[in-house]
DNA sequence: ACCTGAACACCGTTCAAGT
DNA sequence: ACCTGAACACCGTTCAAGT
């Protein structure tokens, strides 16, 4: 049977350089620290992944499927569109839980122009997912289709700086006083005033 | 008489560094480049600047400096306080105006873990003075000083989220479009609902 | 199939040596 | 006072050589 102690050599790769972008970004994965926290030397690691940049994109890619089925999961567990809002920052929140991580693709957002083009696609792939969703619940909720994709576009963004500037200050309650403020602000709210 | 072509060396290195981690951030930062853009070698920066962190801190702090300089001005050019917050973006979108290039601080607080001390010391100033001009325009607006606080980070951290995202796509009218329905939203009204 | 040591061209940084 | 070439330990990457 399966366990997590017998994951294999490229699945130990993965998950130890996804540890690593969140904290660090792509320009701050290095190879050969990657390489010893996996058990092995750096060149081996070419043995598994053609480059930095195919490595990078994988955790991208798996980055961005996991978080569609958080996505979805909040969307049939929450049953109003409110609800589905209300909880959307939390996959967000997250990240910062986890020793003040940050979101993978809005890190990257920031290193962009100097991302390999694989890496690049894999983070617009993870924005288009998340706006998508937003747009579908607020659509959901009453809002036409163009200004549920706009308003989308803008809780996004909103919420990305959020977590941005609560791990500049290593504090969490920061994050939840910001996204509270869209809240009262309405930023958040399903129906327009 | 002085004029811009007479810059001294650490003008023109300054300068040119703040032009680079505008695109490129702090990891992004090259030595040897920004040397050959000044016209020295990379050795001789080190008589300009005891290292690449001093230099970072510097163009961090003149960059937080400027700021201060131009929330100044529109505070005394734009009349109320409605008028302060519309124009606020302004500065954000500037830098993308420029080759796509980012709020200096925005970026670097992606990488800020990795960051000298210095640096980070800036990066900060900048959040900070950035905050506090938003609180005292929102209170002048008649918003309660804890409030005013809390907005002004919300106002802070939506902005640059607006910003970061713009860059990705490299699209300055999305830029608009976030901070349009942040303003729909109510994001920026100087009075509570 | 997977791993490795040695090498490559690159980084920030130092330093002795020049003007 | 300012500049430089050469060297240092570091990066991503390659490759011949091992099991």
């Amino acid at each position: 049977m399966d366990n997590k102690a017998s994951a294999s050599s490229g699945e130990k790769i993965l998950a130890a350089a996804t540890r690593i972008a969140q904290a660090h970004g792509y320009g701050g994965l290095n190879l050969r620290t990657l390489a010893e926290e996996v058990g092995i030397k750096a060149a081996s690691l070419y043995h598994h992944f053609p480059s930095k940049a195919d490595l990078a994109a994988a955790v991208a890619r798996r980055y961005a499927d996991d978080s569609v089925a958080t996505l979805e999961a909040i969307a049939t567990e929450a049953g109003s569109p409110d609800a589905c809002l209300r909880r959307y920052p939390e996959t967000f929140r997250r990240s910062l839980e986890r020793d003040n991580r940050i979101c993978l693709c809005s890190f990257m957002a920031a290193e962009y122009d100097d991302l390999p083009a694989e890496v690049q696609a894999q983070i617009q792939v993870f924005a288009d997912v998340n706006v998508a969703w937003l747009a579908n619940v607020l659509q959901a909720g009453g809002i036409k289709r163009e200004a549920a994709e706009l308003r989308g576009r803008a809780i996004f963004a909103a919420v990305s700086g959020a977590q941005l500037m609560a791990r500049g200050r290593a504090d969490i309650a920061l994050f939840d006083s910001i996204i509270e403020s869209y809240q009262a602000a309405g930023l958040f709210a399903s129906a327009n005033p």
